[in-house]
DNA sequence: CGCCCGACCTGAGAGC
DNA sequence: TGCTCTCAGGTCGGGC
């Protein structure tokens, strides 16, 4: 589910909520993830000051001093600052006031709880359990598992034609399949791979090697501005994503393909249409897209 | 190496 | 109502 602009507006939400706490205790009611929760984690992030929160990709990276921790959400994941009523098992958000979604955090879900200070306390939710949290040591971040093989990160200056052209060269993957691929480019998933081809105007079957070079700048330009925009509005929530807020995100009536199959296209009518590619259903307009 | 596929999980929604 | 099936925002490892 969170792709990059849903860990970003995260990060962004969180970096005004919890960079100076300290995490007071840990809860690990659910160690089973994607790869299981260390049983050591809870005692070595007790005491720990949160320094800064950074992102790489769509990993949230909490930055603890001589150590990092890791976080990624996965396909279901949420991560929620909420205010612990003392002494109950709260599964309130802090601003639980604004919840006018319908979407609600099934506290059978609430796996992980990092409680800080200010008897406020960050919950990892996540139904689906895909998702992972580790501590590593900050000297050598940049060789970890997770992270050393990522590409550029979408939204960074080394994401420009000139690369993508590169990477696109020789290889008979479709273009969706490439711009999904995390060692070419970093924090794109289906719903903006969806998204970026369709206002590039360029079908997410194409070959990557037959694309041409005004192919790729479109792609490298929309992709960049439809991250911003998506950004801007918190991200999309379509089922249970929530912000730190426990708020969804706004840019769900915004998005022109994804999950449209069947429906008419915004900008010239025509049916938009879907079909498998890399396993990932992949949404397009036949018109606007070639 | 590039590419394809299944696996890992739970829940929502469709169809019968 | 309740069953069964398909699909879902992501990675990872194995096989060819």
């Amino acid at each position: 589910m969170p792709e990059l602009p849903e860990v970003e507006s995260l990060r962004a939400l969180l970096a005004r909520s919890v960079v100076g706490r300290v995490i007071t205790k840990v809860e690990v009611r659910e160690p089973r993830l994607r790869r299981p929760v260390r049983p050591q984690l809870a005692a070595a992030l007790r005491d720990r000051t949160i320094r800064a929160i950074r992102r790489r990709a769509k990993y949230l990276l909490l930055d603890l001093g001589a150590d990092v921790l890791l976080i990624h959400l996965g396909m279901s994941g949420s991560l929620t600052h909420r205010r612990e009523p003392q002494g109950g098992d709260g599964v309130e958000p802090r601003s639980a006031g604004r919840l006018d979604s319908a979407v609600r955090l099934d506290p059978r879900h609430d796996h992980v709880k990092l409680m800080l200070d200010d008897s406020s306390a960050l919950v990892y939710n996540d139904p689906r359990r895909f998702g992972l949290i580790k501590l590593l040591p900050r000297a050598d971040l940049g060789a970890a598992e997770e992270l050393k093989a990522l590409g550029p990160d979408a939204l960074s200056d080394a994401f420009n034609a000139a690369y993508l052209a590169a990477k696109a060269r020789h290889r008979r993957t479709a273009i969706k399949n490439l711009l999904m691929d995390q060692r070419v480019v970093a924090g794109l998933g289906n719903i903006y791979a969806a998204e970026a081809l369709f206002r590039a105007g360029v079908r997410p079957g194409r070959r990557a090697a037959a694309l041409t070079p005004a192919e790729i700048n479109r792609i490298v330009d929309a992709t960049g501005a439809l991250l911003r925009e998506a950004i801007g509005a918190g991200g999309t929530s379509f089922r249970n994503y929530l912000d730190a807020r426990g708020r969804p995100g706004r840019f769900a009536p915004r998005l022109m393909v994804y999950a449209r199959a069947g429906e008419r296209c915004y900008v010239c009518s025509t049916l938009i249409r879907s079909r498998v590619l890399g396993q990932r259903s992949s949404c397009y307009c036949p018109r606007c897209q070639r």
